[in-house]
DNA sequence: ATTATTAGAGTGAAAATTACTCTAATATAT
DNA sequence: ATATATTAGAGTAATTTTCACTCTAATAAT
């Protein structure tokens, strides 16, 4: 701070020059969407809580609570997902800030939104849980809509059930892992180990977020095209049924 | 508001409820980076402002401003982009919220950043300006770092030379750039007018931004292959030397 | 009339995609 | 023990896309 007041002279010139308190200053929050795929049955799930407090009642929104002065508004939703979820050390990407003006009735609070990826495994929710009300509900698609059912606990949501914005929030997110699972290499994220998978569990994730099946024989051939001397080979391993499989590394 | 106190009761539980008083806030402002292309020369151009105060005072920065209670992020970005310097009604794109605690030196501010495509037509300042010094600086590339650079006024720009945390968002703003280009249409926005424009004007933007050239003859039926319907041929046209060109309307 | 310039059609090889079939290796049922 | 169902993934052939070229037509400048 010393070094500061140096560029302008004293620290009362500091504050005069600098005041942020003559703007103001909204309320600011991280959202994380946390989103896992179960390869066996092929399911998209995202991590709802069910809101004790009002506005929105009883409603369900994404976890995330307020940013404070101490911290990255990434650490802001590595922290909240930790509370309200325990969930931590997972791979988070930034999806988009959302400043509507109406978007929260309690006024102006503008929030960013965070992408989780988390393999199943690392997930210990159980469905229609304890204290904090978490479900991970299936994400469907019903006439140009989503829809998120929990069959365990006779669950389902329609939009008019989502708090605040953020059914559009979950909307976004959605379209923008469809829109990278082509270019980039989000589907390893939610691998259970990416030092050690096979492929027919990674076309799992492709199919379950794409919304439609790949090329059983091809994907093979796409993947080491794209992602060539990154892919490594581990060696065929027999895994219950079937002929055994080739085991993969990936970068 | 009415129906706000509804929910809980009372304005006065609404407050006890409802205080956003108790959280921090931090300041808000959206920067935006203003790129254009120069079909002619194939330079690809970013506004950059001197700034006039401290902190950073002397060093470029780009245009933005702190948010208000009234508007979104969204048109924080169009306000402040209008006033600095008077550019409007142009395609702005979300790109990044940046939060680290040490991006701004005056305190917990956080910044979203716009990127506006914007066709070189729209833009009529002129380089070494005026009262606010916004200059248009060409976007060169040299031993893995960008360097800003304006010919005009014998200006050129290091890392060391831009203000905040902004050398940054630019180096973001322009991967993004190169990585929407093949799969998304904003290579459209920077066209004079898409209503009627050729292939070789279009190819050039494509060539600006990826920073290398595309196959000129196999260009037009990429350009096909990806948009088709949404191309339309509007007839050749003479347009000084050479061949007559063929214009299209997009979309 | 000649030359330089530009647009874009043409060509053939290489690579990627697609929709299939076929086979091998396993567990399970009988 | 044998037959059957299941799974992985190799094989194949047609199609489409990409790429690196060449060639030609239509124009302005000389």
């Amino acid at each position: 701070m010393a070094e500061l007041y140096e560029t302008v002279g004293s620290e009362k010139e500091f504050l005069e020059k600098y005041d942020l308190t003559k703007f103001d200053r909204p309320s600011v929050t991280a959202d994380i969407l946390v989103f896992t795929v179960l390869p066996k049955t092929k399911e998209l799930k995202l991590l709802l809580i069910q809101r004790g407090n009002h506005p929105y009642l009883n409603k369900w929104a994404l976890p995330g609570g307020f940013a404070t002065p101490t911290e990255s508004l990434l650490d802001t939703a590595r922290r909240e997902l930790k509370e309200e979820t325990g969930v931590e050390g997972v791979y988070l990407e930034q999806l988009y800030t959302f400043s509507d003006l109406c978007r929260d009735p309690r006024g102006w609070i503008i929030t960013t939104a965070y992408i989780a990826m988390v393999p199943f495994e690392k997930l210990n929710i159980k469905s229609g849980d304890d204290a904090k009300n978490a479900s991970l509900v299936d994400v469907k698609r019903k006439n140009d809509s989503w829809y998120f059912q929990n069959d365990d606990i006779g669950l389902i949501l329609q939009e008019s059930d989502i708090a605040f914005d953020h059914y559009r929030i979950i909307d976004m997110a959605i379209e923008r892992l469809r829109g990278k699972l082509d270019y980039t290499d989000i589907a390893f994220q939610f691998l259970p180990n990416m030092k050690n998978f096979t492929m027919p569990q990674l076309k799992a994730i492709y199919d379950t977020i794409s919304g439609h099946e790949y090329e059983r024989s091809y994907f093979v051939k796409t993947m080491k095209n794209r992602y060539g001397s990154r892919l490594k080979e581990l060696g065929k391993q027999v895994h219950g049924v079937g002929k055994p499989v080739m085991h993969y590394s990936y970068k």
